[in-house]
DNA sequence: TTACTTAATCGTAATATTGCGATATGTTTT
DNA sequence: AAAACATATCGCAATATTACGATTAAGTAA
């Protein structure tokens, strides 16, 4: 137990739920915007950006490469990141294909 | 440790990152499509629906609760679950907000 | 080569999540 | 009142996540 029974569920459930995941921690949101507004896209940058350890932060890094919402790339002594516009327009359309479900609700059952 | 630093990050990426959170399972995924469509609102259903036992669905159905994306009424016996609309509304926009973000971003940095 | 810098990985501790069975709670029905 | 039903909560075990310091790896500069 503690692991989640993605079986049970269908491509598209357990594809949302993992984007939603790599999205549900504070400090990958914080990247995410700052690679947006390219600010930086160094990762020492980024540590400072989080305030978490480098450590830390390199493994939130991680996670968002393997969720395909960022790349990096080495440039001498440095890494830079940067967003994945491909995955992440077909994260966008996802999502809002997945809110806009609610538009046809127009009232409360309960 | 094994605790977020929610101090570090601004309310917005707290918010955002919370959202992610609720969405961050397929079952609470299911659930979620479940009541778009309709096909039911009653807990009982939705248990069959998600396939898991009966307690882990309750505890799904109270996470998106406390997340303020569904309410329930009690019916008799049964409890009736729908989306809450306002605040589903309210998370869509925030999401689409954040996803657009990255409509400016031309090209790839590195 | 050696020293320095940057970032990834390892090891570990604290906490959170997921899942289930058992039990409690509350509502109908008999 | 008692039995039946639906749902919430409790207690527990397994696993995942978060965070940090220490170490490793790899490039750059002296």
């Amino acid at each position: 137990m503690g692991t989640s029974k993605l079986e049970l569920f269908t491509k598209e459930q357990n594809e949302i739920a993992a984007i939603a995941k790599a999205l549900s921690h504070p400090a990958r949101i914080a990247i995410i915007q700052s690679l947006l507004k390219k600010n930086s896209c160094v990762c020492g940058d980024l540590v400072e950006e989080t305030g978490l350890a480098q450590s830390t932060t390199s493994q939130h890094l991680k996670e968002l490469k393997n969720a395909g919402i960022i790349q990096g790339s080495v440039d001498g002594v440095n890494v830079c990141y940067c967003i994945d516009v491909k995955t992440w327009t077909k994260y966008s359309n996802l999502f809002a294909k997945f809110f806009e479900a609610a538009t046809h609700v127009k009232s409360q059952c309960c």
